[in-house]
DNA sequence: AGCACGCCGACT
DNA sequence: GTCGGCGTGCTC
């Protein structure tokens, strides 16, 4: 007998130690009993001395076997995940996993021991009627590729083992040719190939396209789509395929990083700015940073592709890290759009729209155009108001204001967007009677309203994430602008990304401002992305577009640099304030969140862990190395009552931090002496 | 996180 | 009299 390690999905300390009477191997998935229940875990040591007595070690209760043993790279990039971002290796590993292959429960039951989950997915598969013939997809040939695009091709197959890429290039410069003519010839030599994109890049459209356009060096079966929202049967089906070699493709959004693939040879990160990449609960991670990781591991070469690169990236560039690979063309004839600012200062806005925009708008319908009017603001108005007494109605349970929805005609309602409550509109004002409320500023719902009552002829569609909460939803109003059945296109980020207009002649920006004087750091680069992320759906195919930004401070650098298509220039300025100010690239920061019911003993405690990572920092020499900051409340304060504040650590080097994280950060207990106050840590925060 | 144990309030 | 509220303790 002999004992083995096992990772289990519990958020506890682990791995643990269980007693085993049959051979193991690592990467093994084994039964074990935990507690009351029982668990399935990953086999992480074997032949191991048990650091507790031995009559508390249990004994594994069962090996599967219906799956050959994860990889070790896999082991390896799991571990290294939860070491980088303080979590317990099992909840890395067994979330990464289909689940069907982790839950107990589908071992048990009727014909326990017996099938699996594995042997009724293989039977139910065989016994489906044989697909019609693979369906044949049309071979896309290339499109003929720019000598840039061609030597940033050459540049990225040449490369023999692990080697990084910046792929830079605006919008329509044709990064997509890119990775796939790399993505081709790497296939052609029979390797493989991770292609990773944000969220609302994954289309069906996208991967018909990719599988259309790779159609020559692997059939459409070759492809495996993985992302949050397929069911847990397809989820299975396409991860089996990956882990089992016969995809050749593997396209999916942050979570597919973590696929087993055998043999990986060229990992893609399509946008690699972009903010879906970080995963925002559980294991905070950053897929872009593990693919990193990953492709070292791996020896396969990592492309990451932007327009508007994240500082972080932008730096490895210029150190040479990465490789700057630059489409500073557009492929397609069209001209970089015009981008014009609209100075509202001195202006009389119309229903919130300056008269040259709702000028240009006209022109624009006039020409048979379609307009896309972009505000990142849903609802008909961030605030319900009195004129009389001041009154502006708050949600209940957050420090938030709640934010005026129109129901259907005048119908109004109150939503929290931090919480969710919902509640009908007060008649008149509760602190004063007076029944005249007014709703404060514009929404999207507000904006089409509108714009309806601007251009009585026009089609309008409206689209956030009120409007396609239906599943389908999103795809038909994207369908009905695609198809020209739509002149005005009024939508939140959600309609930035991904999505191609071919005949969007004006793009107006409205309430860009709000971000301009964030308390976030990063909140620049943000708005900047995001401005020329709208601004690169205008002017396509060969057509010149307009974009118009309303602004208050139109002189901004931020607004000078978009207008000029500027993002190096921009970029270098950014830098240098973040150089100065000791920010990140040129720092790393890890961010501790508590949350209680009481602000000031989630402060205090707070208080707490701050005088004991000084010290601890004191003790080791590290007090210069690590730079620990007041702890302060999240500018939303109170979400669903209960009260947020962060404390954020801080470090030019990242082994002073992570050492910090390492060796001090296990004593903060999380079930802590004051009840009711819990914390999370994230490491590399986005937002701060 | 689960899951069970244990001790107090309002119901059939 | 019990059902059930959630505080607290434990899990290799």
């Amino acid at each position: 007998m002999t004992y083995c390690r096992v990772a289990l999905d519990v958020p506890l300390a682990g791995p643990f130690d269980y007693a085993v009477h049959e051979p193991l191997a690592l990467g093994d998935r084994v039964i074990v009993p935990f507690g009351r229940r029982r668990l399935i875990g990953v086999v992480l040591q074997v032949d191991v001395v048990p650091q507790m007595p031995l009559e508390q070690v249990r004994a594994v209760e069962q090996v599967l076997r219906d799956l050959a043993s994860l990889p070790e790279k896999w082991l390896a990039l799991t571990e290294f995940a939860a070491k980088y971002y303080q979590r317990p290796v099992g909840e890395v590993m067994l979330p990464a996993l289909p689940v069907q292959l982790r839950r107990v429960s589908s071992y048990e039951g009727k014909r326990a021991g017996l099938e699996g989950p594995l042997a009724r997915h293989r039977s139910r598969q065989a016994k489906q009627v044989p697909k019609p013939a693979p369906q044949s997809v049309l071979p896309v040939p290339a499109l003929p590729l720019n000598a840039q695009q061609q030597a940033a091709v050459d540049q990225v197959t040449a490369a023999d083992g692990f080697k990084a890429f910046l792929l830079f290039g605006v919008t329509g410069s044709g990064k997509t040719q890119v990775y796939l003519a790399a993505a081709h010839a790497v296939l052609a030599r029979g390797g493989r190939v991770l292609f990773l994109v944000p969220e609302i890049n994954l289309t069906p459209q996208f991967a018909k396209a990719l599988a259309q356009r790779l159609a020559a060096v692997v059939q459409p079966d070759q492809v495996a789509l993985l992302h949050s929202r397929l069911a847990d049967g397809q989820r299975l089906a396409a991860w089996l395929e990956a882990y089992e070699g016969r995809a050749r493709v593997v396209l999916g959004t942050r979570s597919a990083l973590f696929t087993p693939m055998p043999d990986l040879d060229l990992i893609v990160v399509d946008e690699e700015h972009d903010p879906s990449y970080k995963q925002q609960e559980g294991l905070r991670y950053s897929a872009r940073d593990l693919a990193l990781w990953r492709a070292r591991q791996e020896g396969a070469v990592v492309v990451l592709g932007s327009a508007t690169p994240s500082l972080e990236t932008w730096r490895h560039a210029q150190r040479g890290d990465y490789q700057l690979l630059r489409l500073d063309q557009r492929a397609t004839e069209a001209v970089l759009p015009t981008i014009e600012m609209i100075d509202t200062r001195r202006l009389q806005l119309n229903k919130g729209l300056a008269p040259q925009l709702i000028e240009a708008i006209g022109q624009a319908l006039a020409q048979s155009r379609q307009v896309l009017i972009y505000l990142n603001r849903r609802g008909y108005a961030p605030v319900l108001h009195c004129d009389s007494c001041g009154w502006v109605s708050q949600c209940d349970h957050c420090t938030a204001y709640s934010v005026v929805h129109r129901v259907s005609g005048h119908y109004m309602r109150l939503h929290c967007h931090h919480c969710g409550a919902q509640r009908r509109a007060p008649e008149a004002c509760p602190d004063c009677g007076d029944p005249d409320l007014k709703p404060m500023g514009h929404g999207t719902q507000r904006l089409e309203q509108h714009l309806a009552e601007l251009f009585e002829q026009a089609t309008i569609v409206r689209i956030d994430a009120d409007s396609t909460r239906r599943k389908g939803s999103a795809q038909a109003l994207f369908d009905q602008v695609h198809d020209g059945r739509a002149d005005i296109l009024v939508g939140t980020q959600m309609v930035s990304k991904g999505h191609d207009f071919t005949n969007l002649g004006l793009v107006g920006v409205l309430n860009a401002d709000s971000m301009l004087f964030s308390q976030d750091f990063r909140a620049p680069e943000r708005l900047f992305a995001q401005l020329m992320q709208v601004a690169g759906r205008a002017g396509r195919d060969g057509q010149s577009g307009l974009v118009m930004i309303q602004s208050g401070y139109p002189e901004q650098p931020l607004y000078q640099a978009l207008k000029n298509h500027d993002y190096e220039g921009f970029a270098q300025s950014l830098m240098q304030e973040r150089a100065e100010a000791g920010l990140p690239p040129h720092s790393f920061q890890a961010l501790m969140t508590a949350q209680g019911p009481e602000l000031k003993d989630v402060l205090a405690f707070l208080q707490t862990v701050r005088a004991s990572a000084q010290s601890w920092l004191q003790a080791n020499g590290l007090a210069d190395a690590v730079m620990l900051y007041d702890p302060v409340p999240l500018r939303v304060v109170r979400v669903a009552k209960v009260c947020r504040a962060q404390l954020l650590m801080e470090a030019p080097v990242r082994a002073a931090l992570h050492r910090l994280l390492q060796l001090w950060l296990p004593s903060v207990g999380h079930r802590h002496a004051t009840r009711n106050l819990s914390w999370q840590l994230e490491v590399d925060p986005l937002e701060i």
